[in-house]
Order: structure tokens, then sequence, then C-alpha cells
DNA sequence: GTAGGGTTAG
């Protein structure tokens, strides 16, 4: 028989807060009977009140029940700044850590633990600093827990050698560990030197659990590395691993963001507990393919059967009813925020409007969204998505303005430069073109180097425009005006070059024909077989001649070929594009 | 007579 189920049986007052569970009205039921018993003197009740109180959400309770003990224990401290760290309360761990000092009473490794991780939770790095000095007075330093909690502080207020540091001088390295250091580097936008340790861990023969496999995919997801993914996914499998809702929820991500829905959708059917971070990652896996309706299905779904969803769902579902069209559908959409689900929208909500009512066309009304929304000073954002359509329906009058008002705003932001420029290109007045990018030297500003990865056997290339360092580059060009004449014959028209058409800030000397995508796709074509889809991963958005030659390259050569730009995805195939031009 | 930590997903 086990020997749990004969420990001693708890106080009826301990089993009643037990029952009670971390839900406040029975809890304070509870209490008032503690008091009313006289039992309120007791500190083992008080300890447990108080953390249930605080996974409950209400820390003025559980300040409240706190205080009421006249000599708090250094048991009393750690557990709430335990319970204040892990339930989302770190301005108020800190609170208690100082408190704690105040009262002379030293903290342990455990005090140590929680602190640090509420010092991560506020980006809070002279604080933490502080911290890890008092961790080293006290010969905490060593201690595994504390130095895998150092190095996720440390990754996520930004300081990486530090981090590392930490890392490198940890005399035992559990996987959690590894883990700090992992989810460091992909956070951090690290996802080559992330997948790297993981490999590097799998050599020391510490075998990664579900949170390493997570960092991974997210690693993966940032790549667009779908074939690594998919070995990962296989490794998962492999070893028998539950798919919790962490894992799962990765999974889908990995899968949407390297172009695969249909995966990514028998991943979120397979799993046995769905979250809202796993509904609004299906979502949004819809939504940035260009599966629009399928988005707008499963947001019904999620409505009807579904968690409640947050503020980050409809940031989602909006993208989704901005990037196919369905103003009817975002305008209801957005109203039932509010209305249905008491959620304030915020920038990223306004932005969606304006992007949606802007690529329709509905110029004048997205004007007015952005001028009620703010009487005073509309937020930069706003601005930008005005601007993308004034560039799109070619309003110069709008655009112009618009953009002179954001280069006041925003001067540092060469984006707004690009945009300025392409707007006056369209008008084709070149002088202010010119005029616009010697503001942008003398201002010293420069501009973002586009390029594009593709993976063939395993191994990633990488190509920018223009691009000569390739070993086969004359093949590569050889192969890509062959292509580009053969388009020409089936209709392709590039776009003139005196007209500036690049919607990022891609050097206009070089030829539109030499953009790093179409590189890229020339030697994907060149080294892989006829039936694979070719696979591109591109930093910044493409352009309008790029997009359009690829529909006929896909025609001509009948490939189907998948681009994510640095918003979403297009999907070429026979001719057309997943994002019916729309994007 | 009270608990036990650090890493993870949109």
């Amino acid at each position: 028989m086990d020997t749990k189920l004969i420990s001693p049986p708890k106080s009826p007052a301990y089993k009643a807060l037990l029952r009670a569970g971390p839900n406040l009205k029975p809890l304070q039921q509870v209490h008032a009977h503690i008091v009313v018993s006289g039992s309120h003197r007791s500190r083992s009740l008080l300890t447990k009140l108080l953390t249930l109180a605080c996974e409950a959400g209400s820390i003025l309770y559980t300040h409240r029940l706190f205080f009421s003990v006249p000599n708090p224990d250094s048991f009393l401290f750690n557990s709430v700044i335990k319970c204040s760290s892990k339930f989302g309360f770190p301005q108020h761990t800190v609170f208690f850590y100082h408190t704690m000092l105040g009262f002379r009473i030293p903290p342990s490794s455990y005090t140590f633990t929680s602190v640090i991780k509420a010092c991560a939770d506020l980006s809070a790095l002279g604080l933490g600093k502080g911290v890890h000095s008092h961790v080293v007075v006290c010969g905490c330093g060593s201690e595994s827990f504390v130095q895998a909690a150092l190095v996720s502080f440390y990754s996520k207020c930004g300081e990486f050698g530090v981090a590392r540091k930490v890392f490198d001088k940890m005399p035992e390295r559990t996987v959690v560990g590894w883990n700090s250091m992992i989810s460091g580097y992909e956070q951090n936008g690290f996802s080559r030197e992330a997948i790297e340790l993981f490999n590097e861990m799998k050599e020391l023969r510490v075998e990664p659990d579900s949170t390493a496999f997570v960092s991974v995919l997210a690693a993966c997801s940032q790549l667009g590395a779908l074939a690594l993914g998919c070995s990962v996914h296989d490794e998962v499998t492999k070893k028998g691993l539950y798919i919790n809702v962490a894992l799962g929820t990765s999974l889908i991500n990995m899968y949407a963001r390297c172009g695969n829905v249909s995966k990514a959708r028998e991943v979120f059917d397979s799993m046995n507990e769905r979250n809202v971070i796993t509904w609004t990652a299906m979502i949004s896996g819809y939504a940035t393919n260009g599966y629009g309706t399928q988005a707008m299905e499963l947001f019904a779904e999620m409505r009807a059967h579904g968690p409640r969803p947050n503020t980050v769902t409809f940031v989602a579902v909006l993208a989704a009813c901005a990037h196919t069209g369905l103003v009817k559908e975002g305008r209801q959409v957005y109203a039932s925020m509010r209305q249905e689900y008491g959620l304030v929208p915020g920038v990223e909500h306004h932005v969606c409007q304006v992007d949606m009512l802007g690529r329709a066309g509905l110029l004048n009304e997205a004007y007015q969204f952005i001028k009620e929304l703010s009487p005073g000073e509309a937020a930069p954002p706003l601005w930008t998505a005005m601007l993308g359509a004034c560039k799109m329906h070619k309003n110069i009058d709008i655009g112009v303005t618009v953009a002179e008002h954001l280069l006041e705003v925003e001067p540092e932001n060469p984006g707004h430069y690009v945009m300025l420029s392409n707007i006056y290109a369209l008008a084709g007045r070149m002088d202010r073109v010119e005029m616009v990018r010697n503001m942008m030297k003398g201002r010293s500003l420069r501009k973002r180097v586009g390029y594009s990865t593709i993976d063939v056997n395993q191994k990633t290339y990488l190509f920018s425009m223009g691009d000569k360092s390739h070993s086969e580059t004359n093949e590569i060009y050889q192969y890509l005006d062959e292509l580009i004449w053969r388009c020409r014959e089936a209709g392709y028209a590039p776009e003139r070059e005196s007209v500036m058409h690049e919607v990022e800030e891609e050097e206009r000397e070089y030829a539109l024909r030499y953009h790093s995508e179409k590189l890229a796709i020339a030697f994907g074509l060149l080294k892989t077989k006829d039936v694979e889809a070719i696979r591109i991963v591109k930093n910044l958005r493409m352009c309008e001649d790029c997009h359009s030659a690829i529909k006929f390259i896909s025609v001509v050569t009948k490939r189907e070929i998948i681009v994510r730009d640095k918003l979403r995805f297009h999907h070429f195939k026979d001719g057309s594009c997943s994002c019916l031009d729309y994007w």
C-alpha cells in the first residue's frame, strides 16, 4: 500500500482551505471560519491561505493577510515571495524581498530563484544585478537553480554575454540550465545559435525535454526551416513525449510559419488540451498563409466551443480580414471586441482596421477612422498603415501629406523615406525621389539590406540582391535570365525600372531582376527535383515585380513556390498567388 | 506545523 495514503489527517480548517482552492469568495468564507474558531493564530493556516489568495489573483488580499501576521518568519516570507513571483506579481515580489531584508531575515536560494525570476519578468537589469551580488555574498552562486534563473534573467534583459558567462561557469548543467540558454538565444533572435546549442546538449548526452523542444521549434519557426522542424517533430514522436499545450502550440506555430498549414491543422486536431494560445496560433497561421476564410471559420468555432478569445486573438482575426478583403466581417469583429468581450482595442487592432479599409480602397474612411480615434496625435503605426494604402491605390496627395508627417515625427525611420520616395516615383516626380534619397544620406540613415534564404539538402543558402558571392554564380544568373525570358514569352512584363516599385529598401541601382528572391528561386530550381515545392524566406517584403515574375515562374516551370516575406506567405501555383494580389 | 524552486507556446 502506498504510504502517502496513510499520512496523518489534516485539520478540518486546512481541509476546508484545500476544498476552497484558489477562489477568492470561498477562501474568504473559510478565513471567516478560521477567525471565528480562534485558529487565526496558526501560521500554517495563514500561510496556506495566503498562497491560495495569491493564486486566486488577489494581491491586495495577499498583502492584507501577510501584514496580519505580527512577526513574519522566513517561511512566510519565502511563501509570499514565491507565490507572488509565480502568479504574476513581480513588483510585489521585489517589495516583499526588500521587506524581508529590512526584517534582517537571511534569504535562501529558494528566495533568490523567485526574486530573480521577478526581475526577469520586469526586465529590471540594475535590480537583478544587485540581487546577483547578494546571491554571491550569501554563497548561493553555485546553486544550479539560481544559475538557471540568472541565465534566463540576463538574456531576457538582453545582456547576452553575461548570460553566456554564467552558463559557461555552471558546474553541473541540468537540462533546465541548457533550456535557459537555448531559449535565451531563441528569444533574442539568435535561432541558429539556439539550434547549435540544442545539438551540443544532445552530444553531451543530456536528454532534451519538452521545454527544450519548444524552444528549438520556435527557432525553426523564426528561420522558416521546415525540413529541420520536421526532423525535430520526428524526434519528439520517437521519444514518445506527451504533446502538452506548449509543445503542441509550438509545433503548430512551426508548421504554420514554415508554410505548411495543413500539417499545423493536423497537430491542432490531434491535441488533447488546447488553450487560447493554441487557437490563436492556428488562426494566425491561416491568416498569414492567406487562408482568410478558414481563419474566420476557426474563429467562429472558437467563439462557439473554444476558450474565450483575448486581444491577441483579435489581432490575428482582424489581420485575416484585412488581408483577405473581408471588410464587412472585419467591422463586425472589431465591434464585437468591446461589445461582446469587453476588450479594449489597442494600437495593433486599430492598425488592422486602417489596413483593412485602406487595402479595400476606402481611403477616406481609413483617414476618418484615424482622425476620430486620436483627436490629437495619432500613433505612427496608424499613419504607416495609411501610407501603405496610399501607395497601393496610388493616392499621391494623401500619401505625400502622410509621409511628410511621418518624417517629422520619426525622422530616424528609414522606411518612411523609402515610402515617400516610392510615392514620388509613382507620380513621376524623379526630382523629388532624388531629394528624398539625399535627405536620407544627409541624415546618414542606412537602409535594411534585403536577403532571401533557401534550404537545399539540409543546408541554408543566403542570397542578397545582385549577390555574386556564390560559387555557381554564373550558372544561377544565366538560368535566371533564361527563366525571365521564358516568362516574358508567357506574358510577363517587368516593371519599368525608372519607377521604383520596391516596397522595401533595396538599392534600385541593381536591376529588379536580380532581387534576392529571384536569385534564390533560380538556385532552388537548379538544385532540386521537379516535384518539390520551392521554399524561400525573405527578411523584407516582396516587391510587386518579383510577385508578378514568380507567378509566371510557377507556370513556366510547373513548380509550386512558397515565399515567406516579412509579414506573411505567398503560395504561388499555376500562375496565381494565395494572397490574391491583395497584400 | 506550513512548500519548495529555475526553463517553454500566440
